[in-house]
DNA sequence: ATATTATACAACCAAGCACTAATATGTTTC
DNA sequence: GAAACATATTAGTGCTTGGTTGTATAATAT
């Protein structure tokens, strides 16, 4: 119940199929996007995986012994999620701690919940 | 509240840092990221959102006018979307109506629902 | 001040991806 | 039957991507 189809305002006189689909609002289209393209990869997605895991903070250095990647791929991989409004991240000392934001909360439970569901 | 870290199972020394996490269920990985791959693509995140605005069915021409890509990338992402679970199709005459699946669904309101949340 | 730890950044490169074009298959209609 | 339509499939291709290696920055320790 989100979007409604703007009945044919094209007119285009093509009867039987073929009718008109309104446009996808462009600013959701991209924010969504750069969501999805961040979680849509194996060690970005084991890395929200962990830090969901171990609620609180997780320092880089945890997490690239869970994923098995380098040390250099773990920052890049964070700096994206970062990007993309998954993770926060806290200085203290030279460490940085990690942790989910509620976006990347909410849809780690939907995948959760809906795993399954239909086949 | 969905997984939980077993406490430094591994017993290494190093202290202050480093604490032990355990791996992501590589079943449930897998699933999710055939899931957030699919999605994860322009044409395919707007093919899901035109799918979800005409409630009921849309053909392949319909969807083909939507998105600006050929009939060709319209079907190969029309299948991509369905091996993961993402839309159904029913047969009709030489049309084919593509319809949302529960999963896609829940997901698509759940990406309404947090856009914005937090920046 | 130097060494060591913790993290980030830049350049490069192989592999996968998402198109287009061409062809095939199936379905109506003539 | 042939022709036109609706969709799928295959092959080829340029571009994006995710990783490594190497280097830089910053903080702590010696």
């Amino acid at each position: 119940m989100t979007n409604s189809v703007t009945a044919d305002e094209t007119g285009n006189g093509t009867d039987g199929c073929c009718a008109s689909l309104d446009g996808v609002d462009p600013a959701a289209t991209a924010t969504d996007l750069r969501v999805l393209t961040a979680m849509g990869n194996d060690t970005r997605y084991e890395l929200l995986r962990l830090i969901a895991s171990a609620d609180g903070g997780v320092c880089v250095c945890d997490l690239e012994a869970g994923v098995g990647v380098s040390q250099s791929a773990v920052s890049q991989a964070l700096s994206r999620l970062r990007d993309a409004g998954l993770v926060t991240r806290r200085k203290e000392g030279s460490w940085r701690y990690y942790g989910l934001t509620e976006t990347a909360a909410a849809l780690l439970e939907t995948l959760d919940d809906v795993r399954g569901t239909d086949e």
